[in-house]
RNA sequence: UCCCCGAUAGCUCAGCGGUAGAGCGGUCGGCUGUUAACCGAUAGGUCGUAGGUUCGAAUCCUACUCGGGGAGCCA
């Protein structure tokens, strides 16, 4: 018989007919005359009850289950008498494939910390929450590619190792066969042209200077894969490794970067609304209770809008006693960004044109002189959830700029080149896929929504 | 990296100078178409690590480790 994943099992018109089910213990009550089994395979949040009766030769099989087991089991799919299940499985045979020795195992029939599961990470996708999490973040990963695809765009994969080491992103991990107890040097110097690449080499803090290449020549590209920071941020929306989508749009100027991601937000938080119903009730009723509200809200808001010079008069004007005074020309800080989106706007908001001087050196400079073409998309309880800009596309402006922010000519000739060959106006903006899954979840720490988080001084599984 | 808080049974926590506790989970028994089942019994801890103060430290002090919240960096 064909096995029948949990998932499909509810969603039948009726019940009725013979099932194969196979999946893991959740729970098992027993009596003498009757024991129920909980079982799981993770196709859905709900638990499929098998019923197996006293006179069933597996009844003693059953009755010794404990949480974790993994069990095979055929029977008749019926309508379930008792409250809390449409259907259940009255067992004509159930087998114990694999056993799980109540004493050491860890996870039990209730709540657990988000801390000690991830102390086992091996186990935790056993978990509601993070099996939960993990068809949550298949979904907006999914979301993610249909809605570049449809429009257009190409998934273009850009290098995980780099060799150009002042993207000015942040610190970079260096990637080298060189032996670290004993290094080559030269007068006191390491010699890395002996190392593997011949020059020094580092895991990508961004692929969007790669992204622009191809959007040079296909228009529309967009990268999607791991990012990788060495900064000792110690926070619950920062990771050493994490995911990022980037979009990269030739012939598009600001206003329509800012367009294309509040479009893209929109059709992320629909999606897992339309996918995972069940998912994000879970996530409504044990983590955020206004998380469902919040996405039902973005898909039929518009985002506001308002220039970096705007939110500083706004804040100014706020009434509002902050802990860093807010003054033109300063970075936003995190309760100013909070302010902004939890407080004053209370949706999501889009700042742009930030001082030049605060900003990246490709973005461009508008014709102020003292602003740049550079957009923060900020929400509630995240903060900056995308970060993007439209590009210098004019070769002096951009050689000036990178002048100032002591970039080298020589290494990015590759980059200018872009600008001397058919140059045009394009922007892009990185999007956090795991500030995105805690946005949609919420889930509160960033740890909680990757499978095995990397974090200063820690790299387990 | 900085500031604040925490670490006691497998898990979640109480105890805060005088012989280590509860609930849940585990085990054994009972009972019931049960559903975080229920009832009874029972086992289980060098109180994060290392020093110090004290007649006496889980409790007070110091350092370190790990975790949480906040900040910076950013996605």
């Amino acid at each position: 018989m064909q096995r029948s994943k949990i998932k499909d099992i509810f969603a039948r018109e009726q019940s009725g007919g013979d099932v194969l089910v196979q999946g893991w213990v959740k729970t098992r009550r027993s009596s003498k005359s009757v024991t129920f089994v909980q079982i799981t395979d993770g196709s859905t949040l709900q638990d499929l009850q098998i019923v197996v009766d006293e006179s069933n030769p597996s009844h003693e099989a059953a009755s010794g289950l404990t949480t974790g087991c993994s069990v095979s089991v055929e029977g008749v799919l019926v309508e379930s008498p008792g409250q809390g299940q449409k259907y259940e499985v009255q067992a004509s045979s159930l087998t114990v494939l694999g056993e799980s020795d109540p004493d050491s195992y860890p996870l039990q029939k209730k709540r657990h910390s988000p801390e000690f599961l991830r102390e086992i990470a091996h186990l935790r996708p056993r978990t509601n929450t993070f099996g939960a999490m993990a068809r949550v973040r298949n979904s907006v990963a999914y979301a993610i590619h249909t809605f570049l695809q449809e429009r257009g765009f190409q998934f273009i994969q850009t290098p995980i190792i780099t060799a150009s080491d002042a993207e000015g992103a942040g610190s970079m991990f260096q990637v080298t066969t060189l032996d670290l107890n004993d290094v080559p040097k030269d007068a006191g110097k390491v010699k890395h042209e002996v190392d593997f690449f011949g020059k020094p080499a580092f895991l990508t803090v961004s692929g969007q200077l790669e992204a622009e290449i191809f959007a040079m020549a296909l228009s529309d590209v967009y990268t999607f894969g791991p990012t990788f920071r060495a900064e000792n941020s110690n926070t619950s929306r920062h990771l050493a490794e994490f995911w990022m989508v980037e979009p990269e749009v030739a012939f598009c100027q600001l206003d329509g970067l800012t367009e294309l991601a509040e479009d893209f937000l929109k059709y992320l938080c629909g999606h897992v609304l339309d996918k995972c119903p069940e998912d994000m009730a879970f996530f409504n009723k044990f983590y955020d209770d206004s998380t469902i509200a919040t996405l039902e809200g973005i898909a039929n808001s518009q985002f506001e809008r308002i220039t970096y010079t705007e939110a500083v008069k706004m804040l100014q004007e706020s009434g509002e006693k902050f802990e860093y005074p807010v003054t033109w020309g300063i970075d936003l800080q995190s309760e100013h960004e909070r302010y902004l989106t939890e407080t004053k706007i209370q949706r999501p908001v889009i700042v742009t044109d930030y001082p030049k001087g605060i900003k990246a050196f490709y973005m461009r400079l508008n014709d102020d002189d003292e602003t740049v073409r550079a957009m923060d998309v900020l929400v509630p309880r995240i903060g900056e959830i995308i970060g993007g800009s439209q590009r210098e596309e004019r070769r002096e402006v951009l050689e000036a700029r990178m002048s100032e922010s002591g970039i080298s000519h020589d290494e990015y000739s590759w980059y200018l080149d872009l600008r001397s060959f058919g140059t045009v106006p394009h922007s892009g903006f990185g999007l956090g896929f795991e500030r995105t899954v805690q946005f949609v979840t919420g889930v509160s720490n960033i740890r909680d929504v990757i499978p095995f988080p990397r974090t200063p001084g820690s790299a387990e599984f």
